[in-house]
DNA sequence: TCTGGGGTCCTAGGACCC
DNA sequence: TCTGGGGTCCTAGGACCC
């Protein structure tokens, strides 16, 4: 058996956690320059506001329903991630971190009565975190995954926990549940299904294999054979990302290269940081730059550029020539760039690889960026950066940032003192 | 005026090998 | 008239996830 654990509304009940005034009350999180929404509270749901709503399409509806906003604060909601996901491991040997608010657990070798089990599971991470959660529990993945879904939609009759461990309740289930809900089930392919008249999940798992496979390869087959309880999709364990990315839309125009290459040079160091972080060394690095794509009266523009570097590293200061290298042959002047990014890729261990024969990663550079990254950890985020860097990484509107309560010290004494 | 960010996996087709 | 067969590796792009 396995259990999907998901927090309800995650990023809208780590805000509630630290200010109870918020209950019962609507709340939307938006996105980075605040853009759109990324959250909502069960309040805000009912009155109609869709995720990736645009935000400033909304802000009356904002206003006349004293819809609480907030900017997205990551760094508060990925410490509280930490310690959800801390409480869950201790249910199972067997863990998989599968988004920032999600948890699948292997309950294999767990004997013990799964309803109840999960119903501790609600009660501790309450208790000790303040954040709700749902729990499915089922013999495959994706049959916890839908098990979660009654668990939600049905609060009060399942208090959260909802077990598929008969056929009758898979098939119950599956014939609730629309088929463009299905986990895996994109838009796409919900077009297709929707084609050969299959509306609900149970309809799904009737097709035949050929066409599945046929029609939605065999990503579509694994899915399938899970639905009917065939256990297809494994856990993954792997801890590292395979590639890491910074990418930010501006909060305004930017017109010249060096103001781009500022911004390139900054997701670059923060990439550089990342991966050094999971003791990798990259070995390929792409970036893109992008101008306004809602703007229908200036010509659209979009281009990337793919670097195979000479040799695997995770220094900053090797990084950055490399992307500025790129960052010249993809600029182009007289256009409005609105939109960044750097991604690395093509990892491999820093403490175990095969260097080149002609040229490495200057070796002085590990020590120098231990030290950088120890600083920079320590005392202040960026005390020590390239000059190429803009003293402030984020030019970001926040306009509605709540406190860092649980990792900024000013933030964490002042809700003590409160 | 204003529209997010960060990932994973699979496949077709090209380039190459003998 | 007729032009082989059997592979591997890589990558861009698409589809999906939260």
């Amino acid at each position: 058996m396995y259990a999907l654990i998901d927090c309800n509304n995650f990023y809208a009940s780590c805000e509630r956690v630290f200010n109870p005034s918020l209950n019962a009350m609507p709340i939307v999180v938006l996105s980075n320059n605040d853009g759109c929404v990324i959250a909502r509270s069960n309040e805000a749901k009912k009155l109609g506001i869709p995720m990736g709503a645009p935000a400033f399409e909304y802000e009356s509806v904002f206003r006349t329903h004293g819809v609480k906003v907030f900017s997205a604060n990551f760094h508060l909601y990925g410490d509280m991630s930490r310690r959800v996901m801390n409480i869950l491991s201790n249910f199972s040997p067997a863990t998989e971190i599968y988004s920032i608010d999600e948890c699948f657990l292997s309950l294999h070798g767990i004997n013990k009565d799964h309803y109840k089990y999960g119903l501790e599971m609600v009660e501790k991470v309450m208790k000790w975190t303040g954040i709700p959660i749902s729990v499915g529990i089922a013999p495959t993945k994706a049959l916890a995954k839908v098990a979660n879904r009654v668990a939600k939609k049905f609060p009060e009759i399942t208090q959260s926990v909802h077990v598929i461990d008969s056929d009758e309740k898979r098939i119950k289930a599956l014939k609730w549940l629309p088929v463009e809900d299905v986990w895996g089930i994109g838009r796409q392919n919900a077009k297709k299904l929707y084609a050969n008249d299959v509306r609900k999940a149970y309809e799904f798992t009737l097709l035949p294999e050929s066409w599945v496979l046929k029609q939605m390869t065999i990503v579509g087959l694994r899915l399938q054979k899970d639905l009917k309880g065939i256990s297809s999709i494994d856990m993954e364990y792997e801890e590292k990302k395979k590639s890491i990315s910074t990418t930010r839309t501006f909060e305004r125009d930017y017109n010249t290269f060096d103001e781009v290459k500022e911004r390139i040079t900054t997701f670059t160091s923060l990439c550089a940081q990342k991966l050094r972080n999971q003791n990798s060394l990259c070995n390929v690095l792409s970036l893109f730059v992008e101008t306004n794509r809602f703007k229908e009266t200036e010509t659209y523009y979009y281009k990337s550029i793919q670097l195979k570097l000479p040799f695997s590293t995770s220094s900053t200061l090797e990084l950055v020539p490399f992307a500025v290298m790129g960052l010249k042959h993809i600029f182009r002047d007289h256009l409005h760039y609105k939109k960044a990014g750097v991604t690395l890729s093509h990892f491999v261990n820093a403490d175990c690889y095969q260097p080149s024969l002609f040229y490495n990663s200057n070796p002085k550079h590990r020590e120098l960026m231990k030290v950088m990254d120890k600083i920079n950890g320590t005392y202040k985020s960026n005390a020590i950066r390239l000059a190429g860097m803009d003293e402030k990484t984020f030019k970001m509107r926040q306009e509605h940032l709540s406190p860092a309560y649980t990792t900024n010290i000013n933030d964490v004494l002042r809700v003590l003192i409160d």
